[in-house]
DNA sequence: AAAACAATTGAATACTTGCTCAAGTGTTCA
DNA sequence: TGAACACTTGAGCAAGTATTCAATTGTTTT
């Protein structure tokens, strides 16, 4: 893709454009931010998130919570964990799983709020 | 899957999950609200988001700014539109895209700043 | 009317991803 | 030690998706 043929048009507002480039975070932040977004775009994800800052569970007690399979279940706390979303301590047999902070209750709540407007 | 097989084990406390299940949302509403994450959870989307909450633009402005092919955005912000997220209004020959309301941008100022805690 | 520009659309493709299945690890308890 | 339970993990598959390409629509201008 030559950047003269698809990516500019005569009708290009240049310095308006050049004053939003200014404002744009970088390429990095933004994809930290969309793999956070990413985390919360998943029925199954948000569940277990929405779930959790209720109570500490554990993989079991979400699959019958949530009636899926416990290996599902381990694989999304396993991206959940990985994002820094979610912690785990063991007990035991039985690991349990919480938010990692306020941070995520605030964001679904927020959302929520805004989802029922 | 059988419930007894994978939902249920010995060590699910009933009770405690019962309380949390009592809480959830109902399956549409968690449905709908990882569809709106799932909006932001794309890099182009949100870039394309981030540069409408600072300016109204247009497709050929997006595509120079981004540096991507005005087909591509052209699809994006089609599935940004059908989910309540941009409005667009056309002027001669161009048609400019602007945030459908003040949620979005609370949104995304909100996760940027947990994002830089 | 025709040419030029802006934008949209549908099909095809390459890529991602959520789940299942089977095999494995870690812990407890008889 | 070995059986049982809780959990994790890797491979593989089916479904979804972001982009490209080619064709088309809508608008302006000559």
């Amino acid at each position: 893709m030559t950047e003269m043929e698809t990516c500019k048009s005569e009708s290009v507002d240049e310095a308006k454009v050049a004053e939003v480039a200014g404002k744009m975070l970088d390429r990095d932040a933004f994809y930290r931010l969309a793999e956070m977004f990413k985390a919360l775009g998943d029925g199954t994800r948000i569940r277990i998130l929405y779930a959790l800052s209720e109570e500490e569970l554990c993989p079991c007690e979400l699959a019958f919570l949530l009636d899926m399979s416990m290996s599902a279940i381990s694989h999304q706390l396993r991206t959940l964990r990985s994002l820094g979303f979610v912690r785990d301590r063991r007990e035991g047999k039985n690991v349990y799983y919480s938010l990692y902070d306020e941070h995520v209750r605030e964001l679904l709540k927020t959302t929520v709020e805004h989802m029922n407007e």
